[in-house]
DNA sequence: TCCAGTTCGTGTATGGCGTACACAAGTTAG
DNA sequence: CTAACTTGTGTACGCCATACACGAACTGGA
């Protein structure tokens, strides 16, 4: 037997737990590559990204920082494994639902795992999906759109073009709100009395007709949830109109 | 005379140039705001974001660190002056041509002054656009709704939704580049390999055949190309049906 | 049984980062 | 001339990721 996957990178590996057959001397592990990306996971969730950090993690999890690296080769590797854990396993969709409820669903219980873990969206992409979670979230993607006209790259482009929108959109809303609550700092930031204050309505008059039509003086609560459905609606009618264009030909 | 937006964050003020009468006493500065964020643009773009950091930048001016506090509050204040710097102002675009078409110019263009500053994608996004390049960018695209059916707040949420989309589709072919060449690191990351090696077809079967289609084996610099294409003109063909629901109605 | 080889957790150290603070020198208004 | 203020600077702090070497724990083979 080979070594399977030597080429792999290191994080894939762990991934998907191929690592277990080298075990050939030395004490007892005491420590877990899951407690330690469970509690990454803990400690990102309470504080934000920020707050983790590989010394308040080994603090956590009762051990020296430079434990942690006996298990993890870097801290990107941890977070790479901390992503793939936080988002979790899609739940399966009913395959008998038309395609496009099945997106919407997708979607939506997309963008709850975002808001659950909301430094999902700080984390750098690092690359396609390659763990077994965000690959199962990719495959139910793809199999929503199993029985429309799409080719199979065209399917594989709507899939990651929605994960980007649910991604880029939450992260939108959350650094939004976070703004305009003023996050620890002092003053939320009042963004239609900002463009009133220094936008020139000669220079910017579509802005300023905008903010004078009052869209951005709803609570901050609510306007950008509008958001995410407004978009999600608009992508799923352009993949429609592609759809349909095929079944008619 | 008040002194005008004393509520306004110092950032926001600072964008737009409201920080001159104040000089009552002291040396004449010999280091300035533009001078600053000109260099920490062009750190960034010769290194990417990590390698902008205030001493790298002092140095480059010939200054000490914390001489360029004297000037900008954080560094989070730095950022958002080098983002709305090298993002620039947006070209005008032809009011007479179709809205479609104006946008997508309009997402084109933005789309090559992101590549153009890579590092900016890197940088999270602090809130609506504030700065008066990033409300020029704002009021164009919204200028290129004007004759549509849209209503306000929907012409409000179509360009945030474009503006997000190029910015966060721009970012993932970014990261798919710099790991499918392998940046600075070794392996570059074979991601049908990848699938090959560990998803199991029985589990991840559309996954499986879309890797056997030979999707992603396209050399790298091409696919991710056209996932910008197809995705701008499913979000376009969203806004279009909305558009011609209203003009039929 | 013993020992060579391996892996564990740890302690120490390095070089980076952002930035708070105090101070001397320069500049202006009264 | 002087009081008030701003400038650039030097020093210092706490935090970060992580390289490296060491002794202790454990294993498989002789």
């Amino acid at each position: 037997m080979t070594d399977t996957g030597s080429r792999l990178p290191a994080a894939v590996e762990q991934l998907w737990g191929l690592r277990e057959p080298t075990r050939r001397g030395g004490p007892k592990p005491a420590l877990s590559l899951d407690r330690i990306v469970a509690a990454a996971v803990g400690l990102a969730d309470e504080g934000g990204l920020a707050a983790l950090s590989m010394s308040r993690l080994a603090e956590k999890l009762g051990f020296t920082t430079m434990s942690v690296y006996r298990y993890v080769a870097s801290k990107d590797d941890l977070l790479v494994l901390a992503l793939d854990a936080a988002i979790g396993e899609p739940a399966e969709v009913d395959p008998a639902a038309a395609w496009r409820d099945q997106l919407v669903a997708w979607a939506q219980q997309l963008q709850v795992r975002y808001r659950a873990h909301p430094w999902m969206t700080d984390v750098p992409i690092s690359g396609l999906p390659a763990g077994p979670n965000q690959m199962l979230w990719f495959e139910y993607g793809l199999r929503a759109l199993a029985d429309t006209t799409l080719q199979p790259g065209e399917r594989a482009s709507t899939v990651l073009l929605l994960a980007t929108f649910v991604r880029a959109q939450t992260q939108l809303v959350q650094d939004l709100t976070r703004a305009g609550r003023g996050a620890g700092g002092e003053p939320p930031v009042d963004w239609p009395e900002v463009v009133r204050q220094v936008a020139d309505p000669a220079r910017f008059p579509a802005v300023a007709a905008t903010v004078a039509a009052g869209i951005f003086d709803d609570d901050p609560d609510e306007f950008p949830d509008d958001e995410f459905g407004f978009g999600l609606q608009r992508i799923l009618d352009g993949v429609e109109a592609l759809h349909r264009s095929r079944v008619s030909a």
